[in-house]
DNA sequence: TGTACATCAGTGAACGCGCGTTCACTGATGTAC
DNA sequence: TGTACATCAGTGAACGCGCGTTCACTGATGTAC
């Protein structure tokens, strides 16, 4: 008697305890995670696949998921918060002079870059495909800039408020003369994208390094931020 | 008798003409392009499909590609043409002031976005994907700049060396205080490829508009052109 | 305390589908004699 | 000019695979009485 195809690599997981029906869900995620990073690509993510990973059967999952488009928006979402969490700790570690907006700001930059290139299929699944028709559950209301009322961010909503945020400081310490900081915001989020994108895509191009040097030239000319000499 | 599955659709397409057997190779690539268009995926792309598409049989197309992954890659070859064609024909056609350096690199940057804003499929499959692998018959040799010797660019090797040569020129005519006209070619690259590829999966965040003007901030700033006032 | 029962957390077999790929083949068209 | 033959440009059936999804089921664990 074989132990059926599916789970022929892996061994049987054991069973959950009463109650603990719902921790499934969590492997199911943490499963879906691994594939991506593993090979590269969200198409990995299959119902068998996934099972595969973690040793159970493939029906399982729909206790969990109603389908393979769930997993993968539940994938969506926590790397959303793991982005915005990456963000959010490089930026009071790295800069030299903690307290200085601009510093903070580059950091925070830094960071996203660094997050985006050291995962570069995580990060490919948030932001490659055409999200949209799925934009459902995760929108996120968020307040940009003082007395502009809300907009409803569809996705990194999060992230996004942390660079106009960083980027209204840097014009409150009177270090930038940005007039838009939404919209220049905006463009240092583009540049920020398209540096993960287009070095993860085209490996062998000779970038120039180090990609932080990159990143802080970057941010300073599109968030229009002059330095003290 | 059914005419088969994979014809049910589509009229089967007269035989070519003796010699005239090339011909459905170019048909193969189209079919695929239109493939690509129609899903906005290239997974879209499989043997079957593109059969269908023809109205051939699917082991017809052995006699043309190895396999599914020859045909994306011919697919690849053209669309990077038609990109840089379209740079190239835009550049001298809009800016208000012909001869102009600076109008004819802004030229250039937006009829670079609006190719892929307009063609966000064909777009992503030259860009979206790991092409490390495939790299093989694609590698184009061009010298970056003067007198620095020559580099083997990967992908868009033409597109990337009229940027470059635009920014020299802006520096030439003393619009642009570059000091490294590759690294800030590369920056400049980097950004309307973000904006290409977080505009197309994001289409529902507030973008600032038109396009056009934010292109043309972005380049000014990181080719470090001062317009005169 | 014992026991019948409900519920929870899954399983295993089966289905139909589209896929890449193989194989032997067909039938029109050009060419040698 | 007629005819045998080679070649070219495909075809059609079949294979095995992984996939999503369904269905009836199982067996451990808690609960009511």
């Amino acid at each position: 008697m074989s132990a059926g195809r599916d789970s022929a690599a892996t061994t049987r997981r054991p069973r959950n305890a009463r109650g603990q029906g719902s921790k499934l869900t969590d492997d199911i995620v943490t499963a879906a995670l691994r594939l991506i990073d593993r090979t590269g690509t969200q198409e990995s993510v299959t119902l068998r696949a996934v099972a595969r990973e973690i040793g159970i059967a493939a029906p399982s999952i729909y206790a969990h998921f109603a389908d393979r488009d769930a997993i993968v928006l539940a994938v969506v979402a926590r790397l959303f918060d793991e982005l915005a969490a990456a963000v959010r700790i490089g930026t009071p570690a790295t800069p030299a002079t903690p307290g200085d907006p601009v510093e903070e700001l580059v950091a925070g930059c830094e960071a996203y870059v660094r997050y985006g290139l050291e995962n570069p299929a995580r990060y490919r699944v948030l932001f490659s495909d055409q999200r949209d028709a799925e934009v459902g559950g995760y929108c996120a209301p968020v307040a940009i800039g003082p007395d502009e009322g809300s907009v409803v961010l569809e996705f990194g909503a999060e992230a996004f408020a942390l660079l106009v945020d960083g980027i209204e400081a840097c014009v409150t310490a009177g270090a930038s003369v940005s007039a838009d900081v939404v919209a220049d915001g905006t463009a240092v989020w583009t540049a920020l994208h398209g540096t993960v994108t287009l070095r993860t895509a085209l490996p062998g191009f000779p970038w120039p390094e180090p990609v932080g040097e990159f990143v802080r030239e970057i941010v300073l000319r599109l968030a229009k931020i002059s330095l003290p000499a």
